[in-house]
Parts: structure tokens; sequence; C-alpha cells
DNA sequence: ATTTTCAGCGCAAACGTTTGCATCTCAAAA
DNA sequence: TTTTGAGATGCAAACGTTTGCGCTGAAAAT
């Protein structure tokens, strides 16, 4: 029931020895002797003495603590990226500090400056939708504080990157969607300056003129939630040339769509096909199950965290790494099987 | 591209004054000349000068920083009282460290252990599932940081504690589903040590009791997850005395009774209705959408973290309280209407 | 003209560690 | 017996802040 933690040199005091040689006894030091470091570390081990990490990082100026810049923490996508980093991060030592922008520039300004002032050893961080100006995470390399950005990059700033293959994912999809019959695709999507709302419009599009399907720029929406979905998608449905699928930019998206579309007494997937983006428990809860691309988020947090660790470490001088995460489609039941002949 | 952060004392020697006078220049202290403060903090400006958190810390031995352990970080529960947690925190000027036990009785002692040696001010924690002993958390209290548990809390330790009101919660739900012409009533439950599962099944046997059905322990089954859900079902509905009604521990175990019993050609809610626990996204997406107890996962964030601040500025001293969330049912698709004769 | 007052600033210690260097003690080598 | 040297330990500085106290000089009071 100590009031003040203990410290190494209440051991030093308690042992009278210098606060140096307990210091050195509980690092193994070879110059300390056996029967000295032996006292020490079981006094140590009996009074629960831990060391006091704010003294270590002060003298060393780096405290073994990640911070994370993340839009949305009750998100599955961005949650299971942050419980990535958490894993690897726990395993080589570190803390991770999370701040949540929520979608809100002056908020992830407010955090990356709280970030430099806790004096993180790194910093991970995802694009908030509205951010535009990257000051702030200038100021974090200019502090010589390694960034590793990922999913929500940002190309103005040099530095690591980890994102998704966004382009290959909707790529993949709407190819998919052609190759089951449709013809017809809508694609409700983030804001354009995101860099996945364009390398997935890229991917659409490629895959459309693929098969020679001319690109309807009507068929083209920022929507990238339920409530907008559901709210957008009737008047797609009461078009004569209505869409015979969406390709949603994510689950909740596609699950607001699967809704509207349900509601309007059409069927799923035989009228239309719905592909979602970013798997999620959310798929498995819908019926049909949502058919989506699966993106890996945990994955993509190990990685990032690896990246950034090496990075702190030095392992890495100079170079900028652009890892690509895989992604792979979940096939369920808001698309047609394909046809059997290839 | 300073290779070092600009600090105090760079400011003292490049304007020719004391750090002390810097120090208290940047604070408005009133025994610094105006003309001084206000070079000081031009200064301080154009070189982007951010204080030292660390130095800081180690001052006062309180970093501004809360620690926090949960179970899960992607779960829409934990991670909504994440959200809460950061938004308080962030307001009040503190960081939020996240740890996840990942369920492990282990991991959450190296949690604990890790947040002690950060210093941090205060605790915030969930228990693990097969947490039994609570040896790690003593050390907390004993270290003199202040704790606080939220949702899966622990009796044992002399703390503030925030719930929701499970009992409360699971005798509405049971009551309604009673209302509703359910009779017959399964409950699908977490494991029994912890207080939650106790106190839903308090709720859930009373309100049976109440209109005086017999509670059949049959019916009661450790079931908390999606998957389990789909496996046990299917032998509840080919029993002759199937239920009529189930009530979850949680939203994912619901989906997949719904899931199972959709499968089984029995109709929701007309055959067989679903109360779940914890509302998510989660109970938006399925179909029809689920009956769910909310349990305000963000507002218990947002009380844990005023409750822990306060203690840490010691207002509140001494006083050890029991803040109760107050649940309540949102009906959708997976129960019946009320009858409308009360 | 002398004393008092007080605004404005600097000194130095402290928070808990680590670490290069100095110091001390003995026993072995010279 | 003296020198050498290795083994064991202590000293002190440093990391960046804050803060109690003391110092200085000039204006105000006597």
């Amino acid at each position: 029931m100590k009031k003040t933690p203990i410290t190494i040199k209440d051991i030093a005091r308690e042992l009278a020895i210098s606060p140096s040689t307990v210091s050195r006894a509980l690092q193994n030091h070879p110059d300390i002797s056996v029967s000295t470091r032996e006292k020490v570390q079981q006094y140590a081990r009996d009074h629960h003495y831990k060391p006091n990490g704010l003294a270590l990082s002060l003298r060393t100026n780096k405290n073994n603590t990640i911070g994370v810049i993340i839009p949305e923490i009750v998100h599955y996508f961005f949650s299971s990226v942050l419980a990535g980093i958490e894993e690897v991060s726990d395993e080589e030592g570190y803390n991770v500090i999370v701040c949540q922008s929520g979608e809100n520039y002056d908020k992830e300004v407010r955090n990356a400056g709280a970030l430099i002032s806790s004096r993180v050893s790194g910093v991970l961080a995802s694009l908030s939708k509205n951010t535009t100006n990257y000051d702030h995470f200038q100021e974090i390399v200019d502090s010589d504080i390694p960034l590793v950005f990922f999913d929500r990059i940002c190309i103005g700033i040099l530095t690591d990157k980890v994102v998704v293959d966004d382009y290959a994912g909707a790529f993949a999809a709407t190819e998919y969607l052609i190759k089951t019959g449709c013809r017809r695709i809508a694609f409700f999507s983030s804001p354009p300056h995101l860099e996945i709302s364009k390398n997935r419009k890229n991917g659409y599009k490629d895959a459309l003129r693929k098969y020679k399907i001319e690109v309807d720029e009507e068929l083209i929406r920022i929507c990238d939630t339920r409530d907008e979905a559901i709210n957008i998608t009737p008047e797609f449905l009461t078009r004569d040339d209505r869409p015979d699928a969406f390709f949603a930019i994510n689950d909740q998206c596609a699950a607001g769509i699967l809704y509207a579309v349900k509601r309007s007494g059409l069927n799923v997937p035989e009228d239309i096909s719905i592909f979602g983006f970013s798997d999620g428990e959310f798929a498995l809860a819908s019926d049909p199950m949502l058919s989506t691309v699966e993106q890996h988020g945990f994955e993509m947090g190990v990685h990032a965290a690896r990246l950034l660790i090496s990075k702190i470490k030095g392992e890495t001088q100079g170079k900028y790494t652009n890892k690509i995460i895989k992604t792979n489609l979940k096939l369920r039941g808001t698309t047609r099987p394909l046809p059997e002949q290839l």
C-alpha cells in the first residue's frame, strides 16, 4: 500500500548501495558481483519494483509508444487494423496510443500535435475523409518521428504506406458481376479526393472497358453510408434503365442498398446483384449474406506496425516501402454464381 | 528538418535568457514582463515548439494518459465504449493507451504490468472471460493508480464500477417476450462466473417467475458466439417442446440463432421470437432486423472516463461510485408486437 | 539621501534512469 | 615488497521541465 511506487533509489538506500549499482544489477551487467545482483533482484521482486518508463523515455527521448490516428474506432475495418497493430506492438514491447479523428480535420490536427507532444516513437495514420491539407503530418516527419500511412494514405508526403489493393479488388468484383451477366453496374463511392475512391473507381471503370461496356457516369454516385444508400437507391430502381448490379464502397452502404432493393420488391440476386467492400461480421448478418471484397484489415495492421517498428529501429534507412495487401472476393448470397462454362 | 525537437533550453539560449524565464513566459506567469513573454511565445510559435510531455510527466509523476484494458477491440460494444472513452479523454487532455487482452488471462496480466510501468494516470478495465484471479488489478490499486471497471466488472476489488443494468434489461426483454405470447424462452449465456451472465440470468428468471412460468434449466445454455449458436440451435428446434423464443447474451449469438431458425424453415417472429443484447450495426443488417437490448456502450465509455478522471483529479475522495447505465429495448423484426389491450 | 518595495529574472534542485569514468580493494604477478 | 590489474562499486551528468527562493536594480516612500 505504498503511496508512491518504489524506485531504484529506494532499493539503493535500503540495501546501502548506490543507484548505479542497482541499475546495473537489474540489467545483469557483468560488472556486478553475483551476490549483489541477486540481493538486488530479490528485493526488487519482493517489492514489486516496476521501472519508471517515463524516466527511461526521457533519457532516450524515445518512449516505447506508437500513436495511431484513425477516422473511427467503431468501424469493423479500422478496428480490425487497430487489433493487428495492437498485437504486434504488444509483441515488440510497444504501447499503443489511439486517437480517433472522427472524420474531422481539426481533431486530426489536434491528434497529431498531441502525439508529437507525447514524443511517441512512431505514428500510424489513416486520413480523415475531409482532410486535404497535410501540414500536421509533415510536422510529424519534420519532428523526426517515423510515420506510416495505411489505407487512406496521403501521397503528398514522403513516407511508408500500406494499402489494400483497391484497384485489383474493384476490378475483380466488377469483372465478376459482368461475368455473371450484369451490364449496368452502379458504383457508390466515397468522396473522390480519397485515394481509395480513385483507385476503386479506376478498377471499376477498367473492368467495364475490358468487356466493352460503356462507363455511364450517371451510375456513379457519392454514397458511403447505410442511411444514404437507403435514400438514394430507390431513385435508381425506378428508372427504365435501372442498374442490374450495385458495387458499394463498403458493406454498410451495400447493406443499405440491399435493404432498399428488397423493400422495392426486387429480388437479390436474381434481379439485382450487390457487391460490398471490406468484409465484416456485418456482411454475415444480412439475408442474403453479402458478397464482398475482403480487405484483411488485421493483416494490414500487422504489416503497418511491423513496417513502423523496423523504421523506428532504424533498420530500413531511407527506403520508403509501399506495401500492398491483396484483396480477395468473398462470394455469398448477393451475387449470382458464375456460369459453368468458362 | 531538425533532427531533435526544439526544447525550452534551445529557446533560452537563442533569446539569451534562462530556461526558467522561458518556462514561465510560456505559462503566462505574471512575474514575466509582457515584452519578454511575447518574444518567447513568438519564437516558440515560429519554431513549432511542443512541450516534452515525458519530462513534464516525470516531474509530476503523472502522465496525462489513461490505460484501457478490453477483451476485444473488434467488437461493436467494446469499440463503442472505447470511442466514448477516447472522446472525453481527448476533451480533458488525456491520451488513451489501449490494450487488448484477447480474452486471455496471461495477456491481461501483462497489460496491467505494462500500464503500471508506463505510469498511466488511471486505468479503465473490462475483464477477460477467463479471468478469475485479480491480483494484477490489486497491484494497480496498490500502486495508487485510480482504477475503474466497466461492464465486465470484478467485485473482489474495492473500486469504482460502471455497469449496464443487465438485470433490468434482461428482465424487460424476457417480460416483453412473455407479453407477446412466448412461454418457453431459451436463454443463451456467456460463462456463468461473469457478473453480466449472473445478472442477466437473474433478470430472465425473475421475469419468468413474475408470470408464474417455471424455469427450465434445459433451456439455459452457454453459448455466446454466432458459430456456436448455429451449431446448437437446431437441436432445440427439433424437440417436441421446442422453445418459442430465444434470448441471447449478445447480437452475434442472436444472429446465429436467427440464421439457424430460418434455415430450419420456421418463421421469425411468427413461430419463434428472438431477442439479442447489445445493439450494434449488426442488428440492423439482419433480416428481419434484430430486436435487442440497447446497451449504450458509448455512454458507458463516457461515464467510465469521467469517473476515472474525477478520481485522478482527486475530486471524489474515498467514495466508490457504482454507476449503472440504463438499458432499453429496441424492438424490431424478430419479436412480435405487443397485443393492443393492456 | 537613505531606506523600502517590488517587478523581473536567474540559480539550482528535483523527478527516475542510465552510463562513462573514476575510485577502491585485493590478490596475483613482478 | 612493490607494481599491475581486474573486479566491484560509486560519482556525477544528462534527458526537459517546473518552481521555491534569492538576487538585482530602479522606482517609491521616508
